[in-house]
DNA sequence: CACTTGACCTGTCCGC
DNA sequence: TGCGGACAGGTCAAGT
């Protein structure tokens, strides 16, 4: 899916776009990826407006005046695309093509009815959800209770990532990173970038890691992070006047979906393995699997 | 308990 | 060109 700096990417762009906004009415075009019973429907539809868009790991949240909220999850091809009537678009979320073709479309399942423009959630697998909650509970439902801390915020330290980290010593890094309750946002591109740029092979043990490697990684982490959201996240999104001009679709990426290509660092060829039940990306010189240590050197 | 694997869906790409 | 299988940026339940 769009990981952090895909959905703040979005989140973003949508602040520009939605608040003040009143919502006309909701089409649910796919049940499953919006559900929610009749009457709460209606309670918030009813004239209600836009008052903010908020991003929680990878979780986007749209609170409206009734004080209701539109809790969104892209998961893996999730999308978001807002068309005015005057032919102004944004999207961003998973990187397809409907960002110039007509919505609703074969993938749109809950178009959202605004003021002059309609805001299009599609999904082609499905997987992605929009909830609608009382603002005042979302920090207490599960999904949102559990998440770990933000990597980006000022207040998350080295020492708290250790802490977290050391919670979970028999499993691989790469695991731990993509485990949002140790840290939110991060998913699979990241997780890899990051890695590589710690020099860190990702089927290392946790409980093999010294403190340093782990605040050398955080520090990898913010780093790919931040050089991600300010490219506009690693996924289509734009304004779209006439022509649709792509986005930065993984132009900065060292590792991720390079297998074959050489590592910018040391000229080695990249590879491609399964960590985590994930497809993993390194480089076997900089990023030294320990378990064929004494083989490989 | 700690950790890993399958299932959820649909579309695409790759090898025969 | 057609068909089967693997795979896709995520997460949970079920399994070991």
């Amino acid at each position: 899916m769009p990981e952090l700096p895909e959905v703040e990417t979005i989140r973003i762009g949508l602040a520009e776009l939605l608040p003040g906004l009143s919502v006309r009415g909701v089409n649910v075009l796919s049940e499953k990826n919006f559900q929610v019973a009749p009457g709460d429907v209606q309670s918030f539809v009813a004239g209600a407006k836009i008052k903010k868009v908020r991003r929680r790991a990878k979780i986007l949240i749209i609170d409206l005046s009734t004080n209701y909220s539109l809790v969104i999850h892209l998961k893996m091809t999730g999308q978001l695309v807002f068309c005015a009537n005057d032919g102004r678009r944004f999207g961003a979320g998973h990187p397809t093509d409907s960002l110039v073709g007509t919505l609703p479309d074969r993938s749109t399942r809950v178009e959202l009815k605004l003021d002059g423009a309609s805001l299009y959630f599609n999904d082609q697998r499905k997987f992605g959800w929009i909830r609608l909650l009382p603002t005042s509970q979302i920090p207490e439902v599960d999904f949102i209770k559990k998440l770990g801390p933000e990597p980006l915020a000022a207040d998350f330290s080295a020492t708290d990532f250790i802490v977290r980290l050391s919670k979970r010593p028999g499993t691989s890094i790469k695991a731990a990173l993509l485990d949002q309750t140790v840290i939110a946002g991060v998913g699979n591109i990241y997780t890899d970038e990051s890695l590589w740029g710690a020099r860190l092979h990702p089927a290392t043990l946790v409980r093999d890691l010294t403190e340093r490697q782990m605040e050398l990684l955080l520090n990898e982490l913010k780093k790919v992070l931040e050089l991600s959201i300010r490219s506009g996240g690693s996924t289509d999104r734009n304004y779209v006047d006439a022509n649709g001009k792509k986005g930065s679709y993984l132009n900065f990426a060292r590792v991720f979906r390079r297998e074959g290509l050489r590592c910018p660092r040391c000229d080695t060829i990249i590879l491609k393995t399964r960590v985590a039940g994930r497809g993993t990306h390194y480089c076997p010189r900089c990023q030294r699997d320990p378990r064929s240590k004494d083989a490989a050197t």
